[in-house]
DNA sequence: TAGTGCATGTAATGCGTTACATGATTTC
DNA sequence: GAAATCATGTAACGCATTACATGCACTA
């Protein structure tokens, strides 16, 4: 099978522990879509991808009479698992609605442009907030790598408001 | 006009100064695809719809018998664009494929799970080579917040750098 | 004169989201 | 009994990339 994006979401997400589709569906927004989202218009269809790869296995497990189809991983999906994490491409893309409008900010008037970083900054300290919101207490029963990927993110967080408030300070300094 | 990504990237530059498509793409390339990306097929399109809506205004500029166009903003382009950039939707969104192996090293050997931290400090210090590559002096030049997105990416990958660093020498004391 | 850069475009393809359809179970 | 949650799926649409086509100008 060809591997595309969602593969290694879907198929990691399934080696941490079984799932449903829409158990993934529910970590992939709280826990890794800040950096990788995933659909149901992707998901559904690549667990019958991996299932007919070898991949991963379904089973029927269903609640009283609401149907419910667990998968999990087999030999094959973890040896494929661990050569995609062997592997060293480490493409990054991402659009950040509010770096475009700072780096447009010189058409603004000097004092809306600085708005803008504080926009930024607002930004950051709401994102922040829904991160520490996630974490009451669970958070530190994930897998150590799991827990590293949530520390950078609030990491991230932190660092970009203090970005936010030196750029601020630098460019009024300059002014 | 229904504005999409692409408008306020091309209005963008426009308004930076006057340029041809083949500008735009080259602009897009070395200076904002590290947060916001854009091909051919969107660029030249989109051209057009902005001329037909008012935004920009092209003109035939011909170099020898090369047919070639120019495009500048137009006032009513110009009051469009510090609307958008007046908009305070902060939409971000990314793909970072070595996040995403960090989340599921708990699936490699302490050892290999490690390597892909360094792996990502790899990443970030490749990254800043480029940046630095780019400023040749001329850096000095951009406008003020054209340079302080510049500044934005360089601190990124320096944090990012000292953030890997951080993190194994954590994770290996835990361990 | 061959290769690189400038310049304009489009068609095919692929990827991903949105929106919808359906229905059971749990909680308030 | 209403609302939220669990659960599975797909069709339509839109956005973006890739690949290609075309051709002039400059420079080594």
């Amino acid at each position: 099978m060809e591997p595309t994006a969602v593969t290694w979401v879907v198929l990691g997400l399934i080696a941490l522990r079984a799932r449903t589709g829409y158990d993934i569906k529910r970590a992939v927004d709280t826990s890794i879509r800040h950096f990788w989202a995933a659909s149901y218009g992707q998901i559904y269809p690549e667990l019958r991808r991996l299932e007919d790869a070898g991949w991963i296995e379904g089973e029927d497990d269903p609640r009283g009479g609401r149907s419910r189809r667990v998968y999990s991983i087999t030999p094959e999906g973890r040896t494929a698992l661990r050569g995609w994490l062997a592997g060293r491409e480490t493409r990054v893309e991402m659009r950040d609605e509010s770096l475009l409008r700072l780096f447009f900010a010189d058409a603004l008037p000097f004092d809306d442009a600085l708005g803008l970083l504080r926009g930024r900054y607002e930004g950051y300290r709401q994102m922040l907030e829904y991160l520490r919101a996630l974490d009451d207490g669970t958070g530190r029963m994930s897998p150590p790598f799991v827990d590293v990927v949530y520390r950078w993110a609030v990491d991230y967080c932190e660092w970009g408001m203090e970005w936010c408030q030196r750029q601020e300070r630098r460019l009024r300094r300059a002014a």
